[in-house]
DNA sequence: TAACTGTCTGCAACAAAGTTGCAAAATATA
DNA sequence: TATATTTTGCAACTTTGTTGCAGACAGTTA
């Protein structure tokens, strides 16, 4: 196994397991986000529903994933770059829905524009999802 | 009951139901977004679950509410402006939670601005969530 | 305003998604 | 290798969302 998955689980304190292992190398051989059916159901694994729970849960924590919002309202998860840490997210990208095939991802060129509110008001997160069509779709 | 309930039931194609005038005027009386369960748990109502859900989609598909989606995974659903029409959303605004008091609002004096994506893609919908601090919370 | 027609509601039963506690197993550390 | 700590997987449960259907209700027409 990839020895990037080793670093990353020690480098946030977090045992090295077999569960976190296959998970986390299921996002480094993916670019597309995925969501928690994505990884419980996947060809040849077969993880329990509540570990991969936790685990997701404890990567976002640590920084390793970031969640995607997206408008039929399931999570999708992606990795976060480098340096992102405990607490600390620091996406300032956006993320592509492509309504044909369904991939994700995250649009790590762009940067998120800088958006105005009302005077008093504190922006602490913009979170933003663009919904379309990707390339390859469209070459169809 | 508000007069503007009723038209905008009938403008609708929709029959005149004590449920949907009941939801329809929770939204009018509430300046912020609510989710399904805020509206199933509101003090003094009693919905069923099931007609919330068909109430909702009904007017989620006739383009009288938009759903906002938000970080945690929850939707949250507002009223939209005049100008949305059956299948045709026009919401080009964006949406502001307040992560001290969990008030949702549509921003709707502020427009998107324009994203930027790779070649070949094409964008459809863009959805823009500010997590942040409001000022009635910051004033506190 | 009575009768008819089509839509809407609410119940039951179900399916899917997510959570919690706990004992056993695996990992990290010394 | 032994010990302390963390993680896993099962069971049981809660919450969230869906579907079918019979009865109730709204809208229309005479």
């Amino acid at each position: 196994m990839d020895s990037r998955i080793h670093d990353i689980l020690r480098r946030n304190q977090l045992s090295v397991t077999a569960s976190r292992e296959k998970i986390l190398n299921l996002f480094l051989t993916n670019t597309r986000a995925l969501a928690h059916a994505d990884i419980e159901h996947k060809a040849g694994e077969r993880f329990d529903r509540v570990t991969v729970y936790r685990t997701l849960q404890t990567f976002v924590e640590k920084g390793i994933l970031h969640t995607i919002p997206t408008a039929d309202n399931s999570v999708k998860y992606a990795l976060c770059k480098n340096d992102c840490f405990e607490g600390h997210h620091h996406d300032n990208h956006y993320h592509f829905i492509c309504s044909v095939c369904g991939k994700t991802e995250c649009l790590e060129e762009f940067i998120i524009p800088s958006v105005k509110l009302p005077k008093e008001y504190l922006a602490n997160n913009v979170e933003i999802v663009v919904n379309g069509i990707c390339g390859a779709c469209r070459k169809k």
